[in-house]
RNA sequence: GGGCCGGUAGAUCAGCUCGGAAGAUCGCCUCCUUGGCAUGGAGGAGGCCGCGAGUUCAAAUCUCGCCCGGUCCA
């Protein structure tokens, strides 16, 4: 970036100095002369125990100090958005305050909910967990706050110089940061194609603070503007709430009764001073790679005169207590936000986060319960976020399930070890046990050393190897660009009357059989709601879909006459609409009866509304049980019944948000001052684009026809109404009729004759299983009876057994069993088989006689030395078989 | 989304390499031992070896597909 970009007014009305660092070279900007630039690397923390501002503030405070300062400086203050991005598909959590508003805001798609705004951004970053408790400054989940501007060509706001402006002022004026304190030093910010200017704001060491300003698109080698100027702004809620405090580290700052609670429990106080050693030093290091923590204690050690083990010994058990504090404070905001628990995705970081904390706990000795710390964090947030205590008891339900798994998963990998252990018997465990254990059952080395009762080596290079395990190609997924086409914004008119079935239109686009008109009533596919079809000037229509801000339709054929400045004819597919209007409420409804039925932490991840059928996958730590299932689908059927009118209308956000909360998200958090709202009144209301009946009876009775577990923690219902729930009673009154005639009885009778006819026909096969046992011993008897001698055998037998194959097996074992015997034995029921068996002090080889005799004659045969099969084309062949094989032992 | 592990009696699992009448332990039932219980002894019931194809004379076992569970990684 050229040096102009970061030359403010302000910087020299104030009085501002432009310098650069001697340790790092940086330019920077400060009000008086000075060496460094005021980044970590380049100075110490100096803030830690001299605290620069005017007073000691909570997290609870800092938020509330700058909220209100922006708030009194013209800004909107703005409820924060979802930890989870449901409304983004190349990322699971929200990670900056910008998020929110991406990517329809920010590429100027749609309105933003206020302008300039302020918010305070619950954010979660899993990129280094490791470091979380052992650096002093990193969390898992952590505050982003801001304030955001955006400027477009006839909406000008304010930019840089404002920006800094209000940032230096606010640290001066309310927190009574000397004036000298703060410098600017410039960077360069790049992400997701756009590019632009920053501020990295530093205060005695520490960045408190980044201040971007998006205003280029990347071009490969050249950047051109951005038609929307973004102000992005960055505070680390955290990092001032320390900084106002001065404490040893940021988790002595933030975690408040919580961690007071867990050093109560185990009785440690810590070093202040070695703990401020500790992240002064962390301050200085990039932990980027793991060696790094080692290095850090190593120095840490070495500035305190002590050895390292002295130094873990003091560290290690606040470290695992900040880990317990940062992973449950997470998990508190993740679970509260809809992320359950599951092997995959986003829940699959929940999941992490329980295992780390529970083993930690574990290390730390502590009996008590994840819930009851979690519960702890919802006390201490609850005055700022009320959702956390609305949600309390499915949060802590949640952590118990979780809790619970772990603890099966635990205890089955005690008894894998064990096994293993017996396998082994006192050889040393393997690495690649050690990698499997891992990677297949959950258990970490550390586990497995406690489980195993021999010595468990574990590698440096363990979750290198596991990681290797893991880096077959990766498939690159395939950059979607942004579509678009040379075509202006449809008016949607379906919005405005979703009833219209017939309208005319002008054509403004024409592609092959893409056609696009000025309005349409034809709705494209969204929500999960697929696309309308119908009919343009005759020409069948069969897909719409939205392509930037146009909505296109597809055409049968190619081949048409529409020409661009047209009007034409349209009519929609009715029968299809409705019905996928009814099968689009109906999955409101289901959503909210599957919320009463089984709790809050029901969110809606994702949902398909075709014609024949539809489905909506919900979160879920469970399979239903058939009661759940059944009073799910009785409940959607109450509301359907209750004839409850559906209204769908446009909101302002904030008034939407303020009335009916985050669970209007359900689909995702869709951007945009204005918001269009699907009230089921009472009962349920999602900000929804979908087209739906206007009250619930529309809708018809509801057949949820299956449940299945999709993923741990996701649950699909499969469902249908209208026409397809109406076929599907044919076929199946039908059946049950087609049933009824065959079993000779009435329908209602049906279930009775028919597990009458299942008990007594299991019954017969037992009875007949019995017979067949209980003959054998006769059949034995009978056959050695009728048995010559032959050559050096005593007993050949050539015998029926009436009975199938199995039967005669059953003989031939007890006939092996008799001394010097041979048998060539055929079954009843299997007129082309036979079966070959002698004793053992015979000495011929059953299998060798049948793959000859087979070969020779036809058919195919083998088996080993006592036991053998043939089976013959046709049943004729059986006797030539038979005297073949007499022969053969004959002169054996 | 991808990798790995698993599905055998009510429970926990063995058997699968190398195909040849389905096993162990616990639990359950009956009887014996005891004043009663714990225990001990004798006997017994209990299996579509997840489902479906394929290979084979023969599949719990080999191959493929599906379903279900677990687990790791993104």
């Amino acid at each position: 970036m050229p040096e102009s970009e970061y030359d403010l007014e302000f910087f020299k009305t104030e009085g501002f100095i432009r310098q650069t660092c001697k340790s790092c070279g940086q330019a920077f900007w400060a009000r008086t002369e000075r060496d460094h630039c005021g980044e970590s690397p380049c100075i110490e923390y100096a803030f830690i125990g001299s605290p620069p501002t005017n007073r000691a503030r909570n997290v609870h405070e800092t938020r509330e100090a700058f909220l209100t300062f922006f708030e009194r400086n013209g800004h909107t203050r703005v409820k924060r958005y979802p930890i989870t991005a449901r409304w983004r598909d190349d990322v699971f959590f929200t990670q900056a305050s910008i998020y929110g508003f991406q990517p329809w805001v920010v590429k100027g798609v749609v309105e933003p909910p206020a302008n300039p705004l302020t918010i305070s951004q619950t954010c979660v970053r899993f990129n280094d967990v490791d470091n979380v408790g052992r650096t002093g400054s990193h969390f898992t989940m952590f505050e982003m706050m801001a304030h955001h501007v955006f400027n477009s060509d006839d909406n000008f706001i304010y930019f840089k110089d404002r920006t800094v402006e209000l940032c230096d002022r606010m640290m001066r004026e309310d927190f009574g940061i000397h004036p000298d304190k703060l410098a600017y030093v410039e960077a360069e910010w790049k992400g997701g194609g756009n590019s632009g200017p920053c501020f990295e704001v530093m205060i005695d060491g520490v960045e408190i603070c980044t201040l971007v300003f998006m205003m280029y698109e990347e071009l490969g080698d050249t950047r051109k503007p951005l038609p929307m100027q973004v102000v992005d702004t960055g505070y680390g809620l955290e990092r001032m709430a320390w900084l106002s405090q001065g404490t040893s580290s940021a988790y002595e700052a933030v975690f408040g009764p919580v961690l007071e609670n867990l050093k109560n429990q185990v009785g440690v106080e810590g070093d202040e001073k070695v703990l401020a050693e500790y992240s002064k030093v962390a301050g200085l290091l990039n932990l980027d790679n793991p060696g790094t923590l080692r290095e850090l204690r190593e120095k840490v050690a070495v500035r305190l005169g002590i050895s390292v083990d002295q130094l873990l010994q003091e560290t290690l058990p606040l470290e695992n207590m900040y880990v317990i504090c940062d992973h449950t404070r997470a998990l508190t905001f993740m679970l509260n936000d809809g992320v359950v628990p599951s092997n995959v995705k986003s829940g699959y970081f929940a999941r992490m986060l329980v295992r780390r904390a529970m083993r930690a706990l574990n290390v730390l000795d502590l009996e008590q319960p994840l819930a009851d710390i979690v519960g702890q964090h919802i006390e201490y947030f609850r005055p700022d976020f009320p959702e956390l205590d609305e949600n309390k008891a499915e949060i802590l339900e949640l952590v118990e399930v979780e809790t619970k798994k772990y603890e099966e998963t635990l205890s089955k990998g005690a008894s894998l070890v064990e096994r293993i252990e017996e396998r082994l018997a006192g050889e040393p465990m393997a690495v690649e046990d050690l990698v499997e254990l891992y990677d297949s059952h959950g258990l970490n080395p550390e586990v497995v050393a406690e489980f195993a009762s021999s010595e468990v080596t574990i590698p440096d290079d363990f979750y290198q190897r596991v990681a290797e395990k893991h880096s077959t190609t990766k498939d690159e997924v395939a950059e979607i660009g942004d579509q678009s086409i040379e075509a202006p914004r449809t008016e949607l008119g379906f919005y405005e009357d979703s009833l219209r079935k017939e309208f005319e239109a002008k054509v403004v686009y024409v592609a092959g059989n893409e056609v696009a008109l000025d309005k349409t009533f034809f709705y494209a596919e969204s929500g999960g709601q697929e696309g309308d079809h119908g009919f343009i000037e005759g020409n069948r229509v069969i897909d719409t879909q939205l392509v930037g801000n146009v909505i296109v339709h597809y055409l049968e054929d190619a081949s048409h006459h529409i020409k661009v400045g047209d009007t034409v004819k349209c009519q929609l597919d009715w029968v299809r609409r409705r019905q996928l209007m009814r099968h689009h409420t109906a999955a409101h409804i289901i959503n909210a009866a599957a919320r009463e039925v089984l709790g809050n932490h029901i969110w809606q991840t994702g949902a398909h509304k075709s014609v024949d059928m539809a489905r909506l996958d919900i979160t879920h730590y469970a399979g239903l049980t058939d009661e759940e299932f059944l009073e799910i689908e009785q409940r959607a059927n109450h509301i359907v019944m209750e004839d409850i009118p559906v209204i769908s209308k446009p909101m302002d956000r904030v008034k939407a948000e303020a009335e009916y909360g985050m669970r209007l998200y359900q689909g995702g958090a869709v951007p945009g001052k204005e918001i269009r709202v699907v009230n089921v009144q009472g009962v349920d209301v999602e900000a929804c684009g979908g087209i739906h009946c206007t009250r619930t009876s529309e809708v018809g009775p509801i057949k949820i026809l299956r449940s299945k577990r999709i993923q741990d923690g996701v649950l699909r219902l499969e469902f249908i109404a209208g026409k397809p729930l109406y076929d599907w009673l044919v076929h199946h009154s039908n059946a049950v009729q087609d049933l009824s005639s065959i079993m000779d009885t009435k329908p209602e009778d049906l279930v009775k004759a028919v597990s009458k006819m299942a008990t007594e026909h299991r019954a017969l096969a037992k009875a007949s299983f019995r017979e067949m046992v209980s003959d054998a011993d006769r059949m034995v008897e009978e056959a050695l009876d009728r048995s010559e001698r032959i050559g050096r055998v005593e007993n050949y037998v050539e015998y029926e057994v009436i009975g199938p194959m199995k039967q005669a097996t059953a003989v031939s074992k007890a006939l092996a069993k008799t001394k010097s015997t041979f048998a060539v034995l055929t079954s009843s029921q299997q007129p082309t088989g036979l079966l070959l068996t002698c004793s053992e002090d015979v000495g011929v080889d059953c299998g060798k006689i049948a793959f000859e005799v087979s070969t020779k004659l036809g058919g195919a045969g083998g088996g080993k030395n006592t036991f053998a099969q043939i089976s013959v084309p046709e049943a004729g062949m059986v006797s030539k078989v038979k005297e073949h094989i007499r022969q053969l032992v004959e002169s054996s």
